[in-house]
RNA sequence: GCGGGUAUAGCUCAGGGGUUAGAGCGCCUGACUGUGGCUCAGGAGGCCGCGGGUUCGAGACCCGCUACCCGCCCCA
């Protein structure tokens, strides 16, 4: 094999591309339902773009973006995450003046430099909601409920809305704090590199698959203990209006983010059909963001949900069912009736019908065979005789019912047999 | 970036130093010259991932590379 894809990239292949549709289609439906409008953005962005909104020691920016300088000397990064780009048009185009709500909705391939795993690429994809404008905790409940709703929608209805809240900047210094104090003891026995890290950001050990980790975490009160008051009402109201809209969630005090720019809600829907990876989809409140932007404070909250892990799960849950064959094959019986089956062929995609032709005069029994593998509905037969009387002979597949009808009559014969 | 595993037909996999490399599925053709699926018969299809090495001889053994899978890490 001469080339290949490069490491991490996927090709979709013809067989495959109905589960991406389908996926899209269901999102830009509840996204519709929702009011939610789709925003397209750059495939790239300026650098510091992403070195601004990300944080310095998030490793998408330490260590994963695929940045380069273009032939006018300017730094360019491939976009890793959907959401700066969005704000940056956002306040670009001045869509949200102070006052205004934007309901946004994307679906985007980003890139980070990773090992890939199963769900786990260079170039993974993700539809995306942005809520901008809006402080109140009915915007975080519709974020989650829209989020639900989709997986809801597409069959994956196992798994709930692991909800958390990290706080504004003083209770989270508040809580950091308390996590190293309580944890003393154990980072003392870990490698500097851990402990560089945990220093950078101590609420990565919150969500640490060590097991040590893990216990040592145990005994940190939960973030809610430090929430100031307006967070913990937040908090609170939004649970209410979960449980009112009857969305399914947990509370998960060991969700939080790899992008620095969330502030308050943090939630993700996980999977155990994931592997390694456990998210389906992640998202939170992001207040800061869009001033961090040099625009005005913008209360915002959003999700991304990646495409290629919902399709792990929907395949391993077996919620595709089979790819959608053609309506009809035109079989044709004799060489003398290629035009007639054309010309069948034609009226019907006119009216709207998904037709196949046979297009190297094979014989009668090759056809009908790619017909069948073809999964179409039906096979319409035409030859000498059916081109001589005007009649075509119109024959389901999968059942081995088969009527004459005159041509004029096919359309309304095959609504009848469906 | 670190550790472990894997790489042979379109797909799933067998073959573990000795001629022309195999199976199942899939594909093509045919089974009283106008009827698919099931069955039967025949056929096409392999730089045995890539590059080096050991050997009289390598798909098998060794080294490097690449890709994929599983952990760590990270997250969608």
């Amino acid at each position: 094999m001469r080339f290949q894809a490069p490491r991490g990239t996927e090709d979709v292949l013809p067989a495959d591309s109905y589960k991406w549709h389908k996926i899209e289609d269901t999102f830009r439906e509840v996204s519709r339902l929702f009011g939610y409008c789709e925003i397209r953005t750059p495939t790239f962005e300026d650098t510091d773009l992403f070195a601004r909104t990300a944080g310095e020691t998030s490793d998408i920016v330490t260590k994963q973006m695929y940045t380069f300088t273009d032939k006018g000397d300017r730094s360019i990064t491939l976009k890793p995450e959907g959401t700066a780009p969005a704000m940056r048009a956002l306040l670009q185009h001045n869509l949200c003046p102070p006052g205004t709500i934007v309901r946004m909705s994307y679906v985007t391939p980003f890139f980070r430099y990773e090992r890939p795993q199963k769900g786990r690429l260079r170039e993974p994809h993700q539809a995306g909601l942005e809520l901008v404008g809006s402080a109140s905790p009915a915007a975080d409940a519709e974020i989650i409920e829209i989020t639900m709703r989709f997986y809801r929608e597409l069959g994956i209805t196992e798994t709930v809305a692991m909800l958390n809240s990290l706080g504004r900047s003083a209770c989270r210094h508040a809580f950091r704090e308390a996590i190293l104090e309580r944890t003393k003891a154990y980072l003392a026995g870990q490698s500097t590199e851990i402990q560089e890290k945990v220093r950078k950001n101590p609420l990565r050990l919150l969500d640490s698959k060590d097991p040590d980790a893990q216990e040592a975490v145990k005994s940190v009160p939960p973030v809610t203990d430090f929430l100031e008051d307006e967070s913990r009402q937040r908090f609170d109201r939004i649970q209410e209006l979960l449980t009112e809209a009857n969305v399914p969630y947990r509370l998960a005090p060991e969700i939080v983010r790899g992008l620095d720019y969330y502030t308050e809600t943090v939630f993700e829907v996980q999977s155990t059909r994931l592997g390694a990876q456990s998210a389906l989809c992640g998202g939170g409140r992001y207040d800061d963001l869009i001033a961090e932007l040099g625009g005005p404070s913008t209360p915002s909250v959003g999700v991304g949900m990646g495409i290629e892990r919902a399709i792990i799960v929907m395949d391993d849950l077996g919620l595709f069912g089979a790819p959608p064959g053609p309506d009809a094959f035109v079989v044709q019986a004799a060489q003398s009736a290629r035009a007639a089956c054309q010309g069948l062929a034609r009226t019907l995609r006119d009216a709207g019908l998904s037709v196949l032709v046979d297009i190297e005069e094979r014989s009668m029994k090759s056809q009908l065979r790619q017909a069948d593998k073809s999964a179409a509905r039906f096979a319409l037969i035409l030859g000498d005789e059916e081109c001589a009387k005007g009649t075509v002979q119109i024959k389901k597949l999968g059942t081995s019912e088969q009527i004459e009808s005159p041509v004029g009559e096919v359309l309304d014969k095959l609504k009848a047999m469906r």
